[in-house]
DNA sequence: TGAATGATCACG
DNA sequence: GTGATCATTCAT
């Protein structure tokens, strides 16, 4: 019983997420995503995503219109749009702002906290800076595929949310152009993927992994 | 640098 | 139906 009022009083709610993606994106660095999966719980620390800024993002699905894919990106904030890439692996969004923006938040890269024994046996990897440092490695580690498409990340019973953290000062966020988006004309450049400085689990790092 | 691998979507 | 494309990852 505490621990469903200890849910309760830091879950994410759909206040957070119905706001300008842009800041969604940045205040998410540094929240915990969590997974309960079977009673187990797997976790880590966001340090790393991308806003998509909806229909007139050129690097945005929904910049395309609504199709079957998308289509819970233009529903209300707060609920998850996972879809498959390279017909390998999966990535996990956040739908941010009203109904119709078709806008949204890729959790690109979090730092393992819980479950990391599950995370390790999902990627086939023990290397803790290789779990879940990039989108499609966060969501094999945390076991996350299209079934999570369209579910909500704001009620009691959500099996995948996020939770309230210890405050990241802005000077600690980096911002820069995102990744993997060079098709994007005008809004390539832009910079709305946002990480934690000198993290060495955001995607991409040439650090040394322990 | 390129291969893997399949859903998706714009075509016709 | 067909074919190009893809918000990636891994091994070479």
């Amino acid at each position: 019983m505490t621990e469903f009022f200890e849910k309760k009083k830091l879950l994410l709610c759909s206040d957070f997420f119905d706001r300008s993606t842009k800041v969604v994106a940045r205040d998410l660095i540094g929240k915990t995503l969590v997974r309960e999966v079977n009673g187990v719980r797997v976790s880590g620390k966001v340090v790393e995503t991308e806003a998509y800024v909806g229909v007139r993002d050129l690097a945005c699905h929904a910049s395309r219109g609504k199709t079957p894919r998308n289509e819970v990106m233009f529903g209300p904030a707060g609920y998850w749009y996972v879809y498959l890439i390279y017909g390998f692996y999966h990535c996990l969004n956040i739908v941010t702002e009203g109904v119709g923006s078709g806008s949204a938040v890729l959790i690109r890269a979090v730092e393992p906290l819980d479950g990391i024994v599950f995370m390790q046996k999902n990627r086939q990897r023990e290397v803790l800076g290789d779990l879940s440092s990039g989108p499609g490695k966060l969501c094999q580690a945390f076991g996350v595929t299209r079934q999570l498409n369209g579910a909500s990340a704001c009620a009691l019973a959500s099996e995948c949310f996020f939770e309230e953290a210890e405050h990241v000062p802005k000077k600690s966020i980096l911002s820069t152009k995102r990744i993997g988006v060079e098709y994007a004309g005008a809004w390539k450049d832009k910079p709305l993927r946002f990480c934690m400085k000198d993290s060495p689990f955001v995607s991409k790092s040439k650090l040394v992994l322990r």
